[in-house]
DNA sequence: GAGTTTGAAACT
DNA sequence: CAGTTTCAAACTC
């Protein structure tokens, strides 16, 4: 039980980590690999998964096992069986050691090296022999290509992978697929635990360790394999688990240091390197467990001989493959995996796919299996994406990660948001629609144009249906986690329309009469049908789809079209334009509406909120006072009274202000004349000396309706900040900003530091412009009285925000994966269409961070309407996004708060936030977040982020 | 499902 | 800016 005192330092901290002991044994090898060759890292990745999701279940046992030196298994295991693997084992470590600088070399390093380590320790068994077998270290080549070619069949070797990965006694247990690949015998020593069978089973693969290195490897290990099992031969009767440890130990080292000589003379560094991970990754393995499972292992390979090696390099690459769904840019395979925890049905016809799912599942289960993804993350290569189709297909690829993301970004919406592509443009990101709990349009939208930009960018056609549905299933999935008020209609026809229109339109490549040709026949198909359903959809989802019949969804009669969105197949729009496909007619009607009245898409809601938040609150539904939420043009209405949803206050469940030129308002929600007096009230506030804050907070009046016009991301309106700090684009930085006003609080302690902001020149511009803005709007009653200060105010929260921006790690936080996420779907959509990246409030991004942080509360409801709750709770403000609700990031922590928006009608334009630029750096988000927080991380994709910054529209189309 | 009502958007 | 027309949603039957 006492660990071995060869232990390295290093190797204690992998040991603490089960997982990732276990990803780190397999994963160091191939980590080591990689950097030589590409391969290798994908490799390593999808190694690294199998892995992983074993590691829950050993986790204890195998920190036993680390912990307890091979001595302590030796007993357990069968005589042969640990006596040789110790002794190889033993030899693996001094070698693992010395090599053990040249693998930090590595680039990898660290990470393959750590369980390296934790590996050596562990293994005492022979294990390593067979490793090295299967494992045919020396070439590197050699081993790379098989893993290609296993790729092929991936279904295969992934299915043996997993059985014969070294978690393997995991993996069988997690997965039956793999399970019934195993051979019989194989299963048979399972079970049995005959050291009869251990034994028999032992010696060949003895000789099949030594037959791999004579063929494969040029150099001389055949002397130290013969040496081992000349050793392993006598040793078993004398190493029995009842000899005296002292004894063995010392023999052990003999033959190692023997060993050891000969291979360093013969091994090149790197070789040996390399085969010292692997023989002991499997030792490991086969130490950690009993001495059956061990067996197992070795028996697996042995009887299968080489091509047992061909399997583990399958299994090696398959993993490799899921690991590089996990690397890939997506990075996702975090995402991912979360994802397909709770994905519901996996496309996937192989039984791989199945088996990588529950390995998933059982990864994302397990809290410490996250935390070994972010290593994996880090040391694995982005571009392994790329591999196979082989790989993409469960997993993921990042499209699904992508999908998932975006789909629980917009919580509410569930929809999708659209996606801009990195390359063009947007696309927009499928999401599966999951029923906004608030009325969203955005869900439908999103439906239409869901492109999955990694779906282009992994370029793997065969993959994509099945990684759409992944998507959408794991959208869905992580949606349901987040917020349990999302509802998955994966059953939806339309949506498995979607898909098949999706699948088709999405490459840009098409022949756009095709697609015109497509979208026309969708559009026509039943215009009736269409409606009817959306209508229904309506009913049920509180989603909305437009139903234009002359206006061709491009003018702002089209709730899509306003809200910044692609029609989606939901609509029964006729001749509908406002389709990826016509993305340029799109964008070009869009700047025209703009040239006419830059605010066309801009918010139009904006709420002051006092101390009772449920007050202020439209949906309070009472309403007897005044909310603070109004609308920013105010509604006309003359015979409605403002009590049906003719009335645009009464549909987004706000009060009437002044700016109504309604006529006998009784509005529910709020009388004309009732804001008024509320907005006395407020004055006197102000007047009194009781705080400042009231002051500012009505200066954030002012700053709220700026907002309102910047709302959109879409929209060039708003005055972006451009923000460069981050990447991020101001979009996703203008949406949090705006969502999450920084408390008065938060303004004044952020005020400090809004002279260093890096932003802080932007924010000068940027109030600049909001001044511009409340000119305006001085039709609204925000704009009237507030003083410029209140920018400042404003400005300095955005300041801080600013200053937080410059964070190196902004996007980890699963929060702001999950709103850049939304962001990035709305720009999908938007972007292309509307979005003119405004990176309105550069601070946006920090915002986002901080903004969580300072705004306890936000509300994204569909009401559009934003709170901005002050830490004291006395004031707060609300932007109301006009966005739709899908635009508006639901972070899933806001989730809580109650979305819908009785209308459902279009609510809010469409904020871009998401840019093409910002998948890659969203990857990262994933990963990261995925690690913290499983179901918000599908958010991720920042790639909105820098779109909204180059848009060159947000301040022309202004003036 | 068809028709009416309503008010915003678009146009002049 | 005001008035008119167009449009599509909301609503009614």
């Amino acid at each position: 039980m006492t660990p071995p005192p060869t232990q390295p330092p290093t190797t204690a901290n992998s040991q603490s980590d089960s997982v990732a002991i276990q990803d780190s044994a397999i994963f160091g090898d191939i980590s080591n690999l990689s950097p030589v060759k590409p391969l290798k890292d994908a490799l390593v990745v999808s190694r690294f998964l199998e892995l992983r999701s074993p590691s829950p279940v050993f986790t204890s046992p195998r920190v036993n096992k680390l912990q307890g030196t091979t001595y302590l298994k030796r007993p357990q295991c069968s005589q042969l069986c640990s006596a040789e693997s110790s002794q190889q084992g033993f030899i693996a470590e001094e070698i693992a050691v010395s090599s053990n600088e040249f693998e930090k070399s590595n680039i990898q390093g660290s990470s393959a090296l750590a369980p390296v380590n934790c590996i050596e320790k562990e293994c005492i068994n022979n294990c390593s022999v067979q490793d090295q077998t299967a494992y045919p270290s020396g070439h590197t080549d050699e081993y790379l290509a098989d893993a290609v070619i296993d790729c092929a069949n991936s279904t295969h070797s992934a299915s043996l992978s997993l059985i014969q990965s070294d978690d393997v006694p995991q993996s069988l247990t997690t997965c039956p697929d793999s399970i019934e690949m195993v051979p019989e015998r194989d299963r048979k020593t399972n079970t049995g635990q005959d050291e009869e069978k251990a034994l028999d089973a032992f010696p060949a693969t003895t000789e099949l360790a030594g037959q791999d290195f004579e063929g494969k490897s040029s150099f001389d290990i055949n002397p130290i394999e013969t040496d081992t099992n000349h050793g392993v031969s006598k040793m078993p009767p004398s190493v029995g688990p009842k000899d005296d440890l002292s004894l063995y130990h010392a023999f052990e080292k003999q033959q190692c240091e023997i060993l050891v000589a000969q291979i360093t003379k013969d091994l090149n560094c790197a070789y040996q390197h390399l085969q010292s991970n692997q023989g002991y990754e499997d030792c490991t393995e086969t130490t950690r467990e009993d001495s059956n499972k061990p067996i197992e292992n070795m028996i697996l390979h042995c009887t299968k001989g080489k091509q047992d090696r061909g399997h583990r390099r399958c299994l090696q690459f398959e993993d490799a493959q899921l690991h590089t769904m996990a690397s890939s840019p997506g990075s996702w395979s975090s995402s991912n995996i979360v994802s397909n925890s709770k994905i519901p049905t996996i496309p996937a016809d192989t039984k791989v796919s199945e088996s990588f799912c529950v390995e998933v599942r059982e990864i994302t289960t397990g809290g410490q299996q996250i935390n070994v993804n972010q290593p994996i993350i880090s040391t694995i290569s982005p571009r392994n994406i790329g591999n196979s189709r082989s790989t993409v297909p469960k997993p993921s690829g990042i499209g699904l990660h992508l999908n998932s993301i975006i789909n629980a970004m917009p919580n509410g919406c569930g929809a999708i948001g659209s996606m801009k592509s990195a390359e063009k443009g947007y696309r927009n990101l499928e999401g599966r629609k999951l029923v906004p709990i608030m009325g969203c349009h955005p869900p439908e939208n999103t439906k239409k144009s869901l492109v999955l930009p990694s779906a282009r960018e992994r370029g793997s056609a065969s993959s994509e249906d099945g990684s759409y549905e992944t998507k959408s299933t794991v959208s869905a999935n992580s949606h349901a986690s987040m917020s349990p008020q999302i509802v998955e209609p994966s059953n939806d026809p339309a949506l498995l329309k979607q898909s098949e229109y999706q699948t088709t339109p999405r490459d840009k490549t098409k022949s756009t009469s095709v697609r015109a040709d497509a979208a026309e026949e969708y559009n026509t198909s039943n215009p009736q049908k269409i409606r009817k359903k959306a209508l229904d959809a309506n009913d049920g989802d509180g989603c909305k789809r437009c139903n234009c019949k002359k206006s061709r969804c491009l003018k702002l009669y089209c709730d899509c079209f306003a809200a910044g969105i692609y029609c989606a197949e939901s609509c029964a729009c006729q001749d509908c334009l406002n389709r990826p496909e016509y993305e340029d007619t799109v964008f070009d009607t869009r700047q025209q509406i703009e040239s006419r009245n830059p605010l066309a898409f801009a918010p139009k809601i904006i709420q002051l909120i006092t101390d009772s938040p449920a007050n202020s609150n439209g949906e309070d539904g009472n309403n007897s006072t005044p909310s603070s939420a109004r609308h920013k043009r105010g509604c006309n209405c003359k015979k409605s009274m403002c009590l049906k949803k003719y009335c645009e206050c009464y549909q987004a469940n706000v009060g009437c202000s002044n700016g109504c030129r309604c006529e006998g308002c009784k509005n529910v929600y709020g009388r004309k004349e009732e804001y008024g007096m509320a907005k006395d009230v407020l004055d006197q506030g102000l007047e009194s000396p009781f705080d400042e804050k009231l002051e500012t907070m009505a200066n954030r009046d002012t700053l709220l309706q700026t907002e309102l016009y910047n709302p959109h991301n879409l929209t060039p309106l708003t005055p972006s900040f451009q923000f460069s700090d981050h990447a991020k684009d101001a979009s996703n930085s203008w949406f949090f900003s705006r969502r999450c006003l920084p408390s008065l609080e938060s303004d004044l302690t952020s005020l400090p530091s809004f002279g260093e902001s890096p932003g802080h020149a932007m924010l000068i511009k940027a109030r600049k412009e909001f001044k511009d803005l409340v000119s305006w709007h001085q039709g609204s009653d925000y704009s009237d009285t507030e003083p410029v200060s209140g920018f400042s105010t404003r400005y300095d929260g955005l300041t801080s925000v600013c200053d937080h921006s410059t964070l190196p790690d902004p996007p980890s936080t699963d929060i702001g994966s999950s709103v850049s996420f939304e962001r990035s779907d709305w720009t999908t959509s938007s972007r292309a269409q509307f979005c003119r990246g405004s990176g309105h409030l550069s601070s946006v991004s920090s915002l986002r961070w901080h903004s969580t942080p300072i705004t306890p509360v936000a509300k994204f409801d569909g009401t559009k309407i934003l709170q901005a709750v002050d830490s004291d709770e006395k004031v707060h403000y609300m932007l109301e996004d006009d966005m739709p609700d899908i635009l508006k990031d639901k972070p899933t922590a806001i989730d809580g708060v109650k979305v819908s928006s009785p209308n459902k009608k279009r609510i809010s334009p469409p904020r871009c936030s998401s840019s093409s630029t910002g998948l890659k750096s969203g990857r990262k988000f994933i990963l990261r977040s995925v690690p913290s927080f499983p179901p918000l991380t599908p958010c991720i994709d920042s790639k909105d982020s820098s779109r909204n910054i180059n848009d060159p529209r947000d301040f022309s189309s202004k003036k």
